[in-house]
DNA sequence: CTCGATGCAAAATTTTTGCAGTCCC
DNA sequence: GGGACTGCAAAAATTTTGCATCGAG
């Protein structure tokens, strides 16, 4: 996490999509309390992926009285403004991640070793995938590609 | 998702898969068993995908004797066999299904109504996902594309 | 025979839910 | 003030593990 006063363009980031996400809960008629907004600045401003159990931590560090059912009742919320997303690699638990630059479509490289999660952009997998789908005379819904890998250096 | 040191799929063509996971439980020094065997066929002569759950009611049909812990225990032994291979699609619990028609990179496209899982060729993305992961230095362990989609028809 | 493998049930892990009280609109 | 929201703890759901016993080689 960072202070909120730290950059102008943070700050700036910062009140941009604390209002969408108001105006977010305001549009599907849901209230806007003081844990959700303390789960939505720890889940949008964090740098790296994160767990529910980790983001229960950091919401905890804004707002002491955030319980674990309510970051994993708010978890959808999020994921549903598209302001945070889901990130499923595989283990028994779920990654989140901040979606702040979601503009074009990523191909996610996970290291085996460090579990650290690296975004390549990749515009044409989208559409190789849009093509392959349409092929089937089916419309995507959202699409993946994943890439678990080692550096080389590191041979067994 | 799939193994690096996986048998040669292609052997099965010619040779008894029964064989084969006999041959690979020697090589790995682990005991052919009646429930593993029952297992293993269970597992890799299923048509579609299925859960460690269903994996067990259908071994459970050819050996009554199959436990729950033992399919749980078996089933590292048929993915590192590259006979069976997991398929995570970001539900709470993984697939698994048979690997018989493996020699050539799959798409997945999950259809987001029914959840069957269709397999196309996508040898292309193989060699992207390639490009871009020896582009930072690191080398492929395995790759996946999934497409979540819907029928055109049945518009919202 | 020997020691790996198994079944059972209890435990561990992650996520969901019922309920009584809280607080946003 | 009414009803959506919350915390708590118990429950679900899936997977793992300890231990006494079994059986493959």
């Amino acid at each position: 996490m960072q202070s909120p006063e730290a950059f102008n363009i943070d700050a700036l980031e910062q009140s941009d999509s604390w209002k969408i996400f108001r105006k977010f809960l305001g549009t599907k008629g849901l209230r806007v309390t003081h844990q959700r907004m303390a789960i939505f600045q720890a889940a949008f401003y964090e740098e790296d992926h994160y767990t529910a159990e980790e983001l229960l931590e950091h919401a905890r560090e804004l707002d002491r009285s955030v319980s674990r059912a309510t970051v994993y009742r708010t978890l959808p919320i999020l994921t549903e403004s598209g302001l945070v997303k889901e990130v499923d690699i595989g283990k028994d638990y779920k990654f989140y991640m901040s979606n702040r630059n979601a503009t074009t479509f990523k191909a996610q490289v996970i290291c085996v070793d460090t579990d650290r999660i690296i975004e390549v952009d990749a515009p044409f997998m989208e559409w190789y995938g849009k093509a392959v789908t349409e092929k089937l005379g089916m419309k995507v819904v959202s699409q993946r590609l994943q890439i678990e890998a080692k550096k080389i250096s590191e041979e067994v």
